[in-house]
RNA sequence: GCCCGGAUGGCGGAACAGGCAGACGCGAUGGUCUCAAACACCAUUGGCCGCAAGGCCGUGCGGGUUCGAUUCCCGCUCCGGGCACCA
């Protein structure tokens, strides 16, 4: 038993902290004992963390740094907490920037991509990312292509994946087909900033639409950001109505004119009809006297570009046409006449609308300036002054409908009326289109069928897969897939009958790729079947899935649908409806506002991070500076931002390591038995277990960062206080905060563990350290006293202090008492042990 | 136009359940160490008034509820995002 206050020799420590050194140890260690490696018959309970597999585009840069940091902490924490984790990743690697260095500089895509990968890759060995390296997927691969293959053929099979004609987005400038998501908000291209053009090209899809209620039902139950869940919905787009015929006057016996509307109760208000100038019924409407007038207009609307034909600006009297033609409404007989407008689009609902411009501000617009008339079928409240209401009203003009305030009843009393009159019936619409999958470039999997002459169109036998793609090819900015005019790759035989045929030319959307990877990941040597159904069941859903706010639509929206299609098809397990049970939307990083990235040449490599600082640093300073959810804009103030991270890990280093006490500096560390200020540190090192411990589960890292900063600052003052540290309350405290730092701060904690105890396994094997709830009681609280809600004084008092008893000493108190002025309080509000509030 | 999200010191941000606004970090100022610098360390740091004790003001703006509002309600402004002639 040591006498208090009496130095004693504690931790001996000889370098100092070499962030380099450390690191590059740590990540030998960790790949040598392959301590993130789970096999899939582990005991422990299964806990899979995936971060969005990344496009190989180089090194990595600081959007990568956050994602993968906030990733291989949790990995981290649940290994601590005793789950076997599943860390898996990959290369999100075909796409067109390959495929453009390829035309640009020669480079084969392959070549080129593989060395991006070794660029990537090591960038994000030195951030100390742990992942089971052995599962890592490229997606081009020819084992992940075979899978993609195969099913694709099983998704044609079941009848979704169908061909069809439709516009696609062609850049003059680059003089190939874009993907939508390439196509700017503007209609030009993200690249060139060409003006996209349509063509009409007979393209590959995905029957994502059969599953658009399922869709949209299940976002309910996923624990995703709302923002996310918003987006989905938007983009699904689902909108209930009515669809239903109109007789066209003159042509009895023929069929009529099917609109859809969201608003069948306000029918009796239908003025005219619109139908899509692409409607098949237009030839046949068009009377003789406007026929020149009506193809004059159909032609022109061809030639304008799609954003040209959705801008809401533009003199309404040149976009619409007249047929000639009248329909009659079903509701009340009334002759309306038909007409073609551009805004009109044959792609949604039937093409044709009925137009109730007293209802809706299109519709009365159209009326406007085409002098069609007007009827309100509810009325506006009194005083109304705009022009289409949309509101609730009673209902006029509409006969057995008249009166019916409430839209919904009337809705569905119209609904009634066309389902038992066989006009019309209950339908849903959906914004959401089938998804375009082919591309015409050279960089993607291969879509293995064959076109036959005489069997149309036909699978590549199963044993032949994958098709892969030929290596001998020149890359040509001719605007057509190398593949075209590669006739070993183009003709072949039919495997049907044997004569004469052409292969698919077109590659898969990349989107594809990335649509099932995380199933796979699960049993990656699986050599009979894209998914194993057993690793599938054990590890899916994705337990915790990380990535960027950019893939809320698309990446996100496709994957929920195949997974589903594969669960239908046998593929996956049937019961796995969702890939991404909790899924996590990181900010951006930005800088002067807009995004960081090669194009725009404001990049702030992480290397030279880890050159100087090191990893550490870098990983705190991302996790401190804010809500992981927010965007951070890089200024001229972040490098300063990142020193003030490294500062505090130097403070920790020197601490753990002892050269605190070898240095002086006031600081003694003694063999003495507890006294209330030693038992106080060791409630502070509870505590910040606690804080740091649901800050982790809340995904506050800014937070926890900054308790384990305060932390460090108060076991400073304590070590350097007049009766210096106890030290087993010091050992405790340093311990503690080396295993909650851990996870963010890998390599320089691992390292100080292991100075500190050379026999005990190392950091990443110990348990996570848990509060224990006897040190997180408090005696003594700081109350605040009040009058009229300004704090006059601060008393420390006993927490389990009772009403009366704090009512009395705040009342005692002569701060108060001088505040009060010797007025006599009118009530006084006590909200024991947080403050006393006096009312005068 | 519709739907989300946001606005707090010089800066990034904290305040988790209506109860001490500004934790933590950066920057700034002053100081210690040094021949000097770097590193490190110590102190101060929302604004205004005051020698001080202390006081007043303060979370985008205007109202409201409450003993008490950054937090809840109503009405705005600005910023960011999504959707948008979708019938």
């Amino acid at each position: 038993m040591g006498q208090a206050g009496r130095p004693v020799a504690w931790k001996v420590m000889v370098e100092h902290y070499d962030p380099q050194a450390v690191e590059a140890k740590w990540q030998r260690r960790w790949e040598a004992d392959g301590a993130y490696q789970v096999d899939n018959d582990d005991r422990r309970p299964p806990f899979y963390v995936l971060c969005m597999y990344p496009y190989p585009s180089g090194a990595a840069h600081q959007g990568h740094v956050r994602n993968y940091t906030f990733g291989d902490l949790l990995v981290r924490q649940r290994t601590m907490q005793g789950y076997a984790v599943l860390s898996p990743i990959g290369f999100d690697s075909f796409g067109l920037p390959a495929e453009n260095a390829a035309i640009r500089t020669g480079v084969h895509p392959r070549e080129f991509t593989d060395a991006r990968i070794q660029e990537l890759k090591s960038s994000l060995k030195r951030l100390g990312a742990s992942y089971d390296w052995r599962r890592e997927i490229r997606s081009h691969d020819p084992e992940y292509m075979r899978w993609n293959q195969v099913i694709f053929q099983r998704f044609l099979d079941a009848g979704l994946a169908y061909r069809k004609n439709a516009p696609v987005n062609w850049c003059p400038g680059c003089q190939t087909v874009l993907a939508n998501e390439q196509v700017l908000a503007d209609g030009t291209c993200e690249r060139s900033g060409d003006l996209v053009e349509k063509r009409d090209l007979e393209q590959w899809f995905f029957r994502i639409t059969a599953y658009a209620d399922e869709l949209l039902e299940a976002l309910e139950g996923l624990d995703w950001p709302d923002r996310v869940k918003v987006m989905q919905r938007n983009w699904i787009g689902r909108s209930e109505g009515a669809e239903f015929d109109l007789a066209v006057e003159g042509r009895a016996g023929e069929p009529g004119i099917r609109v859809f509307t969201t608003r069948p109760d306000t029918a009796f208000g239908m003025t005219f009809v619109v139908l899509a100038p692409e409607h098949p019924l237009v030839p046949a409407l068009t009377t003789a006297e406007q026929r020149g007038a009506v193809e004059e207009f159909v032609a022109r609307v061809r030639t304008e570009s799609d954003i040209e034909r959705q801008s809401s600006d533009g003199p309404l009297d040149k976009r619409g046409v007249f047929t000639g033609s009248y329909a009659l409404n079903p509701f009340n007989g009334a002759r309306v006449p038909i007409f073609l407008a551009d805004y009109v689009l044959m792609t949604y609902g039937t093409g044709a609308i009925m137009a109730v411009p007293a209802e809706d501000q299109r519709d009365w617009d159209f009326a406007k300036a085409y002098d069609l008339p007007i009827v309100r079928t509810v009325a506006p409240p009194d005083g109304w002054e705009g022009e289409a209401y949309t509101g609730e009203g009673p209902r006029i003009n509409s006969e057995w409908l008249d009166g019916l305030t409430d839209t919904a009843e009337a809705k569905a009393k119209a609904i009634e009326w066309l389902e038992s009159g066989a006009i019309g019936r209950r339908t849903v619409n959906y914004r959401l289109r089938d998804w375009l999958l082919s591309r015409q470039r050279y960089w993607g999997c291969p879509i293995p069928v064959i076109h036959c002459p005489t069997d149309g169109i036909v699978k590549v036998p199963e044993e032949q897969l994958p098709v892969l793609l030929p290596d001998d090819v020149e890359f040509l900015p001719t605007g057509e897939s190398p593949l075209r005019h590669h006739p070993g790759f183009l003709n072949v035989t039919c495997p049907r009958c044997g004569g004469p045929a052409e292969r698919e030319t077109d590659t898969m959307d990349t989107f594809v790729d990335s649509s099932w990877y995380f199933l796979r990941f699960c049993d990656p040597w699986e050599r009979s079947r894209p998914v194993s159904l057993d690793a599938a069941r054990r590890w899916m859903p994705v337990d915790q899935y990380i990535g960027g706010i950019e893939h809320a639509i698309l990446h996100l929206l496709y994957a929920r649908f195949y997974t589903r299609a594969l669960a239908d098809q046998g593929l996956a397990p049937a019961e796995i409806r969702e890939p991404f049970g909790r899924l996590f939307t990181q900010g951006m990083i930005t800088m002067d506002g807009s995004k960081m990235s090669k194009s725009k040449g404001n990049l702030i490599s992480p290397e030279q991070y880890f050159e100087t600082v090191g990893a550490d640093s870098l990983r705190l300073f991302h996790l401190f500076v804010g809500p992981p959810g927010d965007d951070f804009d890089w200024s001229a103030q972040t490098d300063q931002m990142i020193e003030g991270c490294h500062r505090f890990l130097g403070r920790l280093w020197r601490l753990a390591a002892g050269a605190v006490f070898e240095s002086g500096g006031g600081a003694t560390v003694s063999e003495r038995t507890a006294e209330p200020v030693d038992t106080n540190m060791d409630k502070e090192t509870h505590r910040l277990m606690d804080r740091v411990d649901s800050d982790y589960t809340r995904w506050s890292y800014n937070t926890a960062v900054a308790a384990c900063m305060e932390f460090l600052n108060t076991l400073y003052k304590y070590v350097q206080g007049p009766a210096g540290g106890r030290a087993e309350t010091v050992d405790f405290a340093v311990d503690t905060l080396l295993l909650l730092l851990g996870p963010m701060a890998p390599h320089i904690t691992a390292e100080l563990w292991e100075t500190r105890h050379p026999e005990a396994p190392p950091l990443h094997a110990q348990s996570w350290p848990a509060a224990d709830p006897a040190m997180l009681v408090v005696e003594t609280v700081t109350m605040v006293a009040q009058v009229n809600g300004k704090v006059r004084d601060r008393l420390e008092i006993p927490v389990d202090i009772t009403v009366e008893q704090a009512e009395a000493l705040v009342l005692a108190s002569p701060r108060v008492a001088e505040a009060l002025g010797g007025a006599t309080p009118k009530k006084v509000i006590a909200r024991p042990p947080r403050l006393v509030n006096v009312v005068v």
